[in-house]
DNA sequence: CCGGGCGGAATGAACATTCATTCCGTGACG
DNA sequence: CGTCACGGAATGAATGTTCATTCCGCCCGG
């Protein structure tokens, strides 16, 4: 058990249990998937998780806090790509892709993660860190708005109405497949209607 | 009780426990609301629910259909509105203020209705229900691009897109006291924003 | 052999549903 | 008119079921 020791699979499971978790609560809400569900989707005995986590619960803040988390890394990664920030445009390509890469990956934690408004039992760390999406992106409007780019108006609310749009393709095409399943085509359509939305028109 | 008879308030209390059931399953998720939380916020005794409808299940399809239905009436009165149909963007128009006037009177059921996709619950003929309205949807989008006034891609997904806008502002909203607590400035100001999601742009 | 995970049956709490009982409006009878 | 008995609606304690959580015997690596 020294520092570099491998813990090959044990510490692992923490990760399983999550994703299968994440995977079922975005099927079936939090308050309807069953511990033993997540037990079997894993592979794993009931009684194991609870050597993980303490109750359901924490299970479901864990869930959460991860999904939260590597959204927010990933968004990071896309917006430090490729040198220093260019137009509004530009940043939102950025956001775009990042968003996008996250659907792509992990399309049952971005679903689960669009869903929490009726939380009930998520606690104040994980709200804490709920709000740090919404903040990032209501920076990059506001910025927008005073460099023309972007329309005028509250900047939470075009941030709810583009990850709304967002949030409205993933939901559409995760049945069928998910979001890589789209032509690159509808992806990039998509990515220009969004920007319409957010876009300060130049003429009127 | 003759055929005009008051019957006061007597057979009321199927809606009563339909517009308690949708407003706890708004905030709390279909599996998350028990039954006696539903009798208690409606004041009445656990019992009587099941005088109405035979199960939670059966609870649960009638407030999603009492709710599609509504809106879909609602969207058709919009949508007659004023006379014959002129431009995409007059329909459009017409379709924001029909969404806008339910989400405004219903905000319970509208949240309850954007979140069905995990449905579990819903029996065939809600789901049957709930493929109206995106018919409904983008048959207005595909006529918008014939005649050239909405931009070029999948109707479907274009649904998808201003459908998830619209949510996304509702649920944003929805906290802090719903849609007409908004002033009518920002309600404009999201009206326009989503028809440049759908709008073919003149220009390039 | 021994100790530490692990599985999964066992447990108790929470829940949907039932049903014996109460309550209330109505209409008949004095 | 006042009283009373009847029927149907409402109630909520009781019931059976489902679930989160616990517990204990097993198995595997040492």
């Amino acid at each position: 058990m020294n520092i570099h020791s491998v813990t090959p699979k044990r510490t692992d499971l923490d990760r399983l249990l999550i994703d299968s978790a994440l995977a079922l609560f975005a099927e079936r809400t939090y308050e309807g998937t069953q511990m033993p569900a997540v037990a079997q989707r894993a592979g794993v005995g009931v009684g194991s998780i609870y050597r993980y986590f303490p109750s359901k619960e924490a299970l479901g803040n864990a869930a959460f806090r991860h999904a939260k988390r590597t959204l927010l890394d990933t968004l990071a990664g896309a917006l430090a790509d490729g040198g220093p920030t260019g137009t509004a445009r530009e940043e939102f390509a950025r956001f775009w892709r990042g968003f996008t890469r996250y659907a792509s990956a992990h399309p049952d934690a971005f679903v689960f993660l669009e869903h929490q408004q009726h939380d009930t039992f998520l606690d104040p760390e994980s709200r804490a860190l709920a709000d740090e999406l919404h903040r990032l992106a209501a920076d990059f409007i506001e910025r927008g708005q005073q460099a023309g780019a972007i329309r005028d108006g509250d900047a939470e609310q075009l941030v709810g109405l583009a990850l709304g749009a967002f949030a409205g393709l993933v939901k559409l095409v995760r049945p069928s497949g998910g979001l890589d399943t789209l032509p690159a085509e509808d992806l990039d359509r998509a990515e220009a209607a969004v920007w319409d939305l957010l876009h300060r028109k130049a003429d009127r």
